[in-house]
DNA sequence: CTTGACCTTCACATGGGTGTGATAGTTGGA
DNA sequence: TCCAACTATCACACCCATGTGAAGGTCAAG
């Protein structure tokens, strides 16, 4: 597909798109227009993408994990790098930091608006 | 406590609690000298902003939320205000969001790096 | 053949969070 | 008293993700 039609399946404008592409994050076909041509799994990889710059990670840090998250896990090591192990188990830990950070967080929202909620139904 | 005091025990530079003060977020009291002092509450507010500021938060939604996020919740309800409601309704289902899909990224690192550890102890 | 909806590249701008440095006032100890 | 370590404000600059617009190529439908 074109990148209208990958724009409008992720919601991501083609701007960024071709942003992505720069930073090295998806690297589509051109068709002999010069046009970018995208596979359909891209799809997913774009969303990706999306989640995790919206969850405050940097491309940089994207290009670097995103080789490793593709559903296909058991095809892909063979480079025994062990930096590479090091840095994905960092980031696997600031991950699981994050998560217990926002588990919190929407914990206390939840009881504020629950608060909220029995006090609208009491004083009302 | 000082600013400076403030920033070892949160590891946020001072720059930046002085740019949390202009956005809103804290509010130190001011000494004869004009030195900020922060009393000691702060420095658990400070570690939440810090927290959501890396979740991706902007200043904006922070300054909106942490009010309402306080161990004390059961104090703060006195004002009905629907907006709120359904601001804080729509922050915490982001939340929720965001909790999935770090989730789903935390297990597929996972999976990746026993992946490459299995491989490691087979191979080598 | 022209029009309109796409696509290309390039460039400049903006906003938010952050770093850094200049200049100056305060404070406490050698 | 003077120095070192704070603090203050202000300003400029940076990075990164994003918006926007110009100038132009491609293509399908009328």
């Amino acid at each position: 597909m074109r990148i209208g039609e990958l724009a409008r399946k992720t919601d991501v404008p083609p701007r960024m798109l071709r942003y992505y592409e720069e930073q090295g994050l998806v690297t589509p076909r051109r068709l002999d227009n010069g046009y970018r041509e995208y596979d359909e799994y891209l799809v997913d990889r774009v969303r990706k993408i999306r989640g995790l710059l919206d969850a405050g990670i940097p491309t940089r840090i994207i290009g670097a994990i995103l080789p490793c998250l593709g559903q296909t896990s058991a095809i892909v090591v063979d480079d025994p790098d062990p930096g590479l192990r090091a840095m994905l188990v960092e980031q696997r830990d600031k991950m699981i930091e994050r998560i217990a950070f926002l588990e919190q967080n929407r914990d206390a929202l939840t009881r504020y608006i629950d608060a909220m909620d029995r006090a609208a139904a009491t004083g009302d």
